[in-house]
DNA sequence: GCCCAACGACTGCTTGAGCAAATATAACCG
DNA sequence: CGGTTATATTTGCTCAAGCAGTCGTTGGGC
């Protein structure tokens, strides 16, 4: 294995140690495990309890970010700017919660090209129903894992990761802070 | 961000502020957000400087798996115990870059049952070329985003929350100890 | 030695997602 | 008004991934 590693990678100055013995090793890629763990970790917490309710992951945050929309609402453009989904994506997975009565569509008076999709009373229900043990996943899994402090520190770092790499803030992101309970693990998306 | 607040979700009391205007701003969604789009951000910035070099972001968690292992090699089940696939996928994704000359099958003397992944000649070429380029996105976008005590504060968090949340060892995590002295960070495995 | 449960890899099927093209509408400009 | 361009959504196609089932292999109990 050596024989691939003695060579040109590079060694730039780092906040780090700089003994290291291989490049997997790296702590940059360490660092960037961590992250990526706790997320698949939390993730896949979460994932089994909206699963409980009979929700995806997207579906759940679908259905979120039209409940804190005025009026339950929003243009499946701005559903797609909010959520992780291309508007193909926001079609079908509006197809599939409509179907189960969660959505509806509604045509927008405005603009006839325009539709909302608009969370029925059911999806309400539903919405009721999965929140309290969302969040006590949350406090469970995350929030609790931390003193007040540590977790402070945690969040602050992650803000500014977050505002240095996310790449389109999209619309209305730095009010609102969504969140993206999404299993988009792979996230490079569109744009 | 105003008045959707009339359903009755529960408040307990926690680390932070009480006076919720609105149960979908709850700063533990808040924080859930924070990490997901930290992710999120990451995967894109990343996944771009990978798809310059033909690589996907499953692609390169492999490759850079197998590279760090003795031999350049993984069996194909040890090789999904450490990434995020499953075994299926494994053969998938190792049947794509087979085609495309990265990898090579090779069988297990001991166990006929059982073969090996290896890294071709051609995937350490491209794995050489990709990695300084990954690192200095890393440095980039995350780790040289924060001042030395804030990143191990942030990295201390998350290794807690990765602790608690990360879906508790299915195959892999015992077995493959004697090959794992190296990736004892990473722990991936899926849920 | 023989049987059977466990294991490792692969395959068929389904699902969810993105891209690009298609469709319908809007807006603008002359 | 008529034409051109931009926007909103949907649809066709493709692809990656998981699950469940298959097939060969292994190893333990007898």
């Amino acid at each position: 294995m050596s024989k691939y590693n003695r060579n040109n990678i590079p060694r730039v100055k780092h906040w780090y140690d700089e003994r290291v013995t291989n490049v997997f090793d790296d702590p940059r890629i360490t660092a960037v495990g961590l992250l990526f763990e706790a997320h698949a970790g939390l993730s896949a917490r979460f994932n089994a309890q909206l699963e409980e309710h009979g929700l995806s992951a997207v579906e759940f945050e679908v259905i979120t970010r039209l409940a804190r929309s005025p009026g339950n609402q929003l243009r499946m453009t701005d559903l797609a700017a909010q959520t992780s989904l291309s508007t193909s994506g926001v079609t079908r997975v509006v197809d599939r919660m409509e179907r189960d009565g969660l959505l509806t569509r509604r045509a927008c008076p405005n603009d006839r090209r325009s539709s909302y999709a608009v969370v029925t009373a059911a999806g309400m229900q539903r919405l009721n129903e999965t929140l309290p043990g969302h969040l006590q996943m949350i406090e469970q899994w995350f929030t609790g894992q931390l003193d007040p402090g540590a977790l402070a520190a945690l969040l602050d770092g992650l803000r500014r990761v977050r505002d240095a790499a996310h790449p389109c803030a999209t619309a209305g992101s730095d009010d609102v802070s969504p969140e993206q309970v999404a299993a988009t693990d792979n996230a490079t998306r569109r744009h």
